[in-house]
DNA sequence: CTGAAAGCGCTAACAA
DNA sequence: TTGTTAGCGCTTTCAG
């Protein structure tokens, strides 16, 4: 005999089934403990008898907090367009979205290339839409990250801030990764390896670099034949031709990235080279790329799925707890063999 | 002399600046006619003077909507995997984010790989914290497009439906795509072509396939060998193994999509083929597989942009006028022509 | 431990 | 054309 099928249940509802007040529902839903076992159990009963859900407009009103965060990707150019490129942004929104599911948080997905958009970023957080944001940037010069750092709200970035800022972030330990590189490669028995890096005011590129000459330092190798690339295929392309000029006779490669090991691959090849029985391959990043190349690329692998769950969990602590301190949390990367190497 | 800093400004304090009532001020903000433009002016200055940003919580509270629409992603496996590996996606939310962006309307993304995410997606929708749904499914099987048309909020698809139900979509003319590769094809001399298909219970591949077999047709090229992939690039491979075995004459290739272009380029090459000297091949979707190859692909490119913003346009009518009959807006594709034909 | 009641900020009848 | 007023559904003091 009911007829209000349509309307959702409110919590007045709920209270009437359960022959309580809105005020007992209410705290049985939101965990409060000071309610009587056996009336939690009638309004849970109660709850799922007429199919009630929470009216998160309501809640917000009141609350403040609006049960959504964003995962803003910001920065310019081809980097940006890589983001969407790569399997990374699949695998950091797998990420995020596996850890915010279970807890019934929302994820409000926002572009920043261009200022105008920026702008609308910082006015959707100040405005309080969302409780805190993820910030993916994918540029150094990329000016978002400060300005919501100033801004004040709960914010987590993707990779350590290219100018240090009090910002909590999680990141991969590159030089870790790229030591994986390298010991893989020497493991292989190859003698004359060089390496490609990407572009050296990105603080990733550098630690990836400096991270591989230390580690064939520590296996003899004192001298490490590099070219910078800018972390793209054409680069890459380049960067192998310069080598293979100079250097004739290596036979190891470490990519800063596996889209300027595909452009170096593709190329040595081109130049009659094997891969991996004249040059050894090693890209960094596990991308699209890596699967591409033939032979696959053996390439050192972000547990990015991780990083991005542990952004999710960071943020909604700094949410939880407003003046908790910056934090930073660094993954260990994986090697991940495949035929190049 | 003002202290109220923190707290964002309420309609009231609009209000009370402009010497008017809630009422008013909210008339002018939701661009309501019956308002003295004088007082009108005065009101949108007071605005500005305040900082007023309306309150989305309290608004949705009121009116039952929410002011943002998901973006839902959904199938499983590779071809889920795949969404997220392709520019395709970055395009999607690209075009989306831009028709949104000027109308305040937000973008909650939802991924529904396995069942229980599929069914969070229905209850998320079916309590109304959106107002409909663009749903990108990416798998054949999919039960969630059937699942939200019956549930009854506005939605719209990327791509027709593999199963007919009364759902509006965008879509792109598969088949004119397919007569673009086949006239390049036949413009550029050759005179035996092939086709590697996309699997054939999807509507696209078979469009595709269809509507090159006709245009080659009617070039007067009655005969088009053709071997049926699954869209992957090692599907491509084998495909085209087999195509160079039953007739290792062909000069020209047109894949039902870059992946499998690519594997097949590398295999012709591998075969001692020169790209596209000895074999023209042109590919479909221009992909990230399009750009990595050598020589990069020429291919079929979607207007996805155009197209997503088009779902915005018509999920947004749809949730404006609720009992609107669902639509099919039809795309033209262009060719992309690069170095591999 | 539970209920009554006061709003959160906004829109939309309804009056004026 | 404008103002008054009554809630939207919820959380949260404050009493009991």
């Amino acid at each position: 005999m009911r007829e209000d099928r349509l309307a959702s249940p409110t919590l007045e509802d709920v209270a009437r089934a359960a022959g309580v007040s809105r005020a007992t529902v209410s705290r049985v839903i939101n965990g409060i403990r000071n309610v009587d076992p056996e009336i939690q159990e009638t309004v849970r009963q109660a709850v799922a008898a007429v199919g009630y859900v929470p009216n998160r407009a309501a809640r917000s009103l009141v609350t403040g907090k609006t049960g959504s965060i964003a995962l803003v990707v910001s920065g310019a150019g081809q980097f940006f367009a890589r983001v969407f490129t790569d399997p990374f942004f699949g695998r950091v929104v797998t990420g995020i979205s596996g850890h915010l599911r279970p807890l019934g948080v929302h994820l409000v997905l926002m572009l920043a290339e261009a200022a105008d958009a920026r702008a609308q970023v910082v006015d959707y957080l100040r405005q309080g839409h969302v409780d805190g944001a993820i910030l993916v940037s994918t540029h150094a010069e990329d000016p978002l990250p400060a300005q919501l750092v100033e801004l004040g709200p709960p914010v987590v970035l993707f990779a350590r801030p290219a100018q240090p800022i009090r910002i909590s972030y999680v990141d991969v330990a590159h030089s870790a990764g790229a030591r994986l590189a390298a010991d893989h490669l020497i493991g292989l028995g190859r003698e004359r390896v060089a390496t490609i890096s990407g572009p050296l005011d990105v603080p990733a590129s550098l630690e990836r670099l400096s991270g591989f000459r230390e580690a064939m330092a520590r296996h003899g190798h004192a001298f490490v034949p590099s070219v910078e690339g800018n972390f793209t295929q054409e680069s890459g392309e380049r960067a192998m031709e310069r080598l293979l000029a100079e250097h004739p006779d290596i036979d190891g490669l470490f990519a800063g990235n596996d889209l300027m090991a595909q452009g170096a691959l593709i190329v040595a090849q081109s130049h009659g080279r094997r891969i991996p029985e004249d040059i050894a391959v090693v890209g960094f990043d596990d991308s699209s790329a890596a699967l591409a190349c033939r032979p696959p690329l053996t390439t050192v692998r972000h547990p990015v799925e991780d990083m991005s769950a542990e952004m999710a969990r960071l943020l909604l602590a700094h949410i939880q707890e407003p003046g908790r301190r910056v934090t930073s949390v660094i993954f260990e990367p994986d090697l991940v063999v495949r035929q190049s190497a």
